[in-house]
Parts: structure tokens; sequence; C-alpha cells
DNA sequence: CGCAGCACTGCTATCAGTGCTGCGGTGCTATAGT
């Protein structure tokens, strides 16, 4: 007799589970680990909300970004699931405290990397009983915990604390490294492995060589006057975001918004939202776009700059026509391109000069903090967050060399391996003899490709079929948005 | 694999070349002050 699908209907109000959702489910329910790369839309959240409900106890749900908690949440509340809850500084103190105290009334608590880890937190987990431990986006961990947050390969000695429930790990792209990666930081024993393909028949690749700046922005606004919309462009830097706005808006005529870090939250809540709406035409964005969107209509993603590393370049392009229709990938560099990612490479780190002082500096407490760091040596917030994490990891190893020898060996090793990625995507970018989706999916390990038409560049010229779109899109527009496209002209 | 902006230099022009420096992305949190 199937218990779970009942169970399904009554929570969840639907009748079946998808590909590959009743397995995982079960696996969690049985108390097994769990790593899932699944497809956007194929139900990842359910994965961890269904056992969540399911089991005895709290399920901790760590997410990376307060909005992604937020929506969550409210979803939850909105299909009549109420003991569910967010911890995060959006809070007042006492709205913690009380959250804090009642934990065991919640079925399921989001938080992130960072807030699992106050001792107050950590201290109320030993007690609880965790029924399971999910890592949504799990790719942040092999992405961002090494340098950017590091407090997300500590989730692995919460996990230990609250006495080791099982641990569900939630991607849609994790290349086969990151996969690895994130099994061995989250500790996942004999872990349960579902992946789908990451391949997207529907996208076309494209990628083209230009000879400079000028060039690219001559192909910018030509693919902007006849790509059908609505479309995203990718840039490494928040003054280019802003800068190509206003140059689309100016020549093309289209409605165009920057979106990136650098915007105070109101404003990217509203750029995000009359971008869902389609009240923007291009969104030209920094890599702060795009985790958590889900719209299904976008039908360009152009790299004016490219992205750092295969994975994050599958996650960009990803972002395209998840109707299923077709959708279109551009790259565009020259030569000069890869001289930026190489300095933000070096800029993640501290300098031999920091590391020297930190590591001498007789009145560094052993169990120093971040704070302490940022405020004696003048740090940047980013390393010493980074120096404090290498600093504890230090004294919890055996020491057999000194700390400054250390932490300049996990640079050496992170530098080279960083780099090592951005040749991997830099020799993609140059080939010319392979076809772009075969090399792009072996990143990932899917080596039997499926027989796509139109594929790309390499495989062959498409791009009539493509632009025939923006014309029927717009004959089948109302006289009133007609009217406002000519009056753009 | 750059480029803009600045100070400096040589030696007297309000310049022309050189060489240095800074720039550049991703988010959490806590806390002080309106």
């Amino acid at each position: 007799m199937d218990k779970l699908k009942p169970f399904l209907e009554k929570h969840f109000g639907h009748t079946t589970f998808k590909e590959g959702q009743r397995q995982i489910i079960e696996a969690v329910i049985n108390g097994e680990d769990v790593f899932a790369m699944l497809a956007t839309g194929s139900g990842k959240s359910l994965c961890y909300q269904f056992p969540a409900l399911w089991k005895k106890g709290t399920a901790i749900i760590v997410s990376p970004l307060l909005s992604l908690m937020e929506n969550q949440v409210q979803e939850l509340k909105q299909s009549g699931i109420r003991q569910a809850a967010a911890y995060n500084s959006f809070l007042s103190p006492p709205e913690k405290e009380h959250i804090l105290r009642h934990l065991a009334d919640y079925k399921i608590v989001y938080i992130s990397p960072e807030s699992l880890q106050h001792p107050e937190v950590a201290s109320r987990l030993e007690k609880l009983n965790v029924s399971l431990l999910a890592v949504d986006e799990a790719h942040c961990i092999s992405q961002w915990g090494h340098e950017f947050r590091t407090d997300y390969l500590r989730i692995k000695e919460i996990r230990r604390l609250a006495g080791n429930p099982p641990c569900i790990a939630l991607t849609a792209t994790a290349s086969a490294d990151a996969k690895k990666d994130i099994i061995e930081k989250l500790e996942l024993t004999n872990p349960l492995v579902h992946c789908d393909s990451v391949d997207r028949p529907n996208i076309y690749i494209d990628v083209r060589k230009k000879k400079n700046e000028e060039e690219k922005r001559e192909t910018l606004r030509e693919e902007c006057s006849r790509l059908p919309l609505p479309g995203m462009i990718y840039v490494n830097s928040r003054l280019k975001a802003e800068e190509l706005a206003a140059f689309i808006r100016e020549e093309n005529g289209l409605k165009t918004s920057a979106y990136h870090g650098g915007m105070s939250n109101e404003d990217r809540r509203l750029v995000q939202q009359q971008f869902l709406n389609d009240e923007i035409d291009v969104i030209c964005c920094t890599n702060a776009f795009g985790m958590g969107i889900n719209k299904p209509n976008i039908r360009f993603v152009i790299h004016y700059h490219y992205s750092k590393d295969m994975e994050s370049f599958m996650q960009e392009i990803g972002r395209a026509g998840r109707d299923g229709r077709q959708s279109l990938s551009l790259v565009l560099y020259d030569a000069a391109d890869g001289m930026l990612p190489r300095r933000m490479l070096e800029h993640e780190f501290p300098s031999e000069e920091e590391i020297r002082m930190v590591s001498h500096d007789p009145d560094r407490p052993e169990w120093t903090t971040s704070r302490f760091l940022l405020e004696r040596y003048g740090l940047e917030e980013v390393h010493a967050r980074f120096l404090q994490f290498y600093i504890h990891k230090w004294y919890q190893s055996s020491r057999t060399q000194p700390l400054e020898d250390f932490i300049s060996s996990v640079i050496q090793r992170r530098m080279e391996w960083k780099l090592q990625k951005l040749k991997q995507k830099e020799y993609w970018l140059h080939q010319k003899d392979r076809c772009r989706r075969t090399a792009l999916l072996e990143v990932f390990d899917e080596h039997n490709k499926n027989i796509v038409t139109p594929c790309c560049d390499v495989c062959g010229e498409y791009t009539m079929h493509v632009y025939q779109q923006r014309k029927e899109r717009e004959s089948e527009l109302s006289w009133e948005e007609r009217l406002k496209w000519i009056l753009h002209q």
C-alpha cells in the first residue's frame, strides 16, 4: 500500500511524483544522504519539503539568499504549511529569540550558512531533533565556499553537532568536479546520486571573436535589433552594466535596465519584478542576477564578457528558454578579455604581505575572529573572513607546517585550480573544431549527446529561424503594443 | 591579455614621454544612529 501518494496529495496538492522525486524522497525518509542535480522546474523543493513534513522533528534548510528563503516560506504558507520560518537578519532580536526557543514547533526552518554558525543557533540544534539537513543551491559550496563565503565549508561541523541527520544536497547545475567537492565538503556517506541531464537542446550556442570593444558593441546593437525579446546581457563590472543598459536604450530604443550588487535592495527588487513582468526588454547585469530567477520566456543570453568557468556559464545560459522554445546563447570575446578575470582571481586572496603580518603577530588570539583581523590589519572583509577560516583550520590540523606556509599553500592550490577552470573555459571559446555542446556537456560528465538541430556555431550556422521569431512576436502584439514599438523606432 | 589618471622628469615648452597606481564580482551579518 502506497502511503506516499495520499500524503503528497494532502499536503502538496499533486497526484503524482515527477521524474526522480520519489526515489530521492524515499532515500531521505530512510535516512540516506542524497546528492540531487535536478533541472529547474522539476520540483527540487519537494525533495526536502516532503520528507520534512513526513518525518518527526525539524528540517533545516540552508539557503544562499535571503530572497530565496522569503519566497519559499511564503509559498509554503500559501499552500497551508504554516510551521515554516526563515531565520535571518530580517528578523528583530526578539523575533529571532522566539524562533530559537520554539524551534521544535517548526517543521521547516530556512537559514543562511552564516547564521547557522551562530553559537546560539548551534547549541539549540544540538538539543533539537533535526529530521534532515538540506542544502539548497548546493553548487554554492563549491563556487563560494572556498573563498567568498567560507561558512559554506563549515556546514558539516554543525551537521555533526546536530547528531548527523540525513543530508540532501540539491542543485540544478554542478560539474563533475563540483559534485565531488560538494559530496566531500558535506561529508555525504554513500549518497544516492541522482543527476538529470544539464543539456538544453532548445538553446543554440554561438561564440564570436571580435577585434575590440567597438566591434562587440556593434554586434550588440545589431543583435538587439533583431533577436526576439526579452534577453539578458552578462558583463563583469557594475559600471559596464549601467553603460550597456544606456547604450541599448539609446541605440535600439528598447526598455533596458542594469542589475548589479551595487544597487539598493529596493532597486534590485524593482528591476527584477519589472523583468519578470515583461516590462524590461533587455537586462544588463553582473553575476549578481540569476539565482532564483525562473522566467520562462528569456530568448537570449549574451555574454559581453565571458564567465570565469564552464559551470557558471552553464548556469547563466540555462536561464534562457525555460519554456522550451528556441533560444540563443551568444558569447562575444576579444583578446583583452582575459585580463580582468585574472586580476579578480588574484584579488580574491589576501596578499603575501598581509599573510605574513597576520601569521607572525604574537598578539593574535588563537581563535581569532574576522572582526579582529579586519580592525587590526585593515584587511578587506572577504580577506579577513578567508584568513580567519584557514587560521582555524590550521589550529584544527596537525600543524606540521608554519601557519604562513599553510595559508600560502592553500592559496596557491586554489589559484591554480581556478586558473585551470578559466583556461578550460578559454580553450572552449577558442576551439573551432568540436561541437560546443558536446564539449560543454563533457564538463558535466555527459558523454552521450543527443542530436540537436540547430546546435552551435561549429555544427552549423543558425540564425534566420531565430530572427524570424521576433517578427512573429511583433505581429502577435496588440495595436497598443505595436504602436509603442513603432514609436520606439 | 587594458587603460585612465596622475605625478614625475628633463630642463624651460606650458610640453612629451615615462612609469606608477588603482580599478574590477558574487552576500551574509551586526551595530550605531536617525
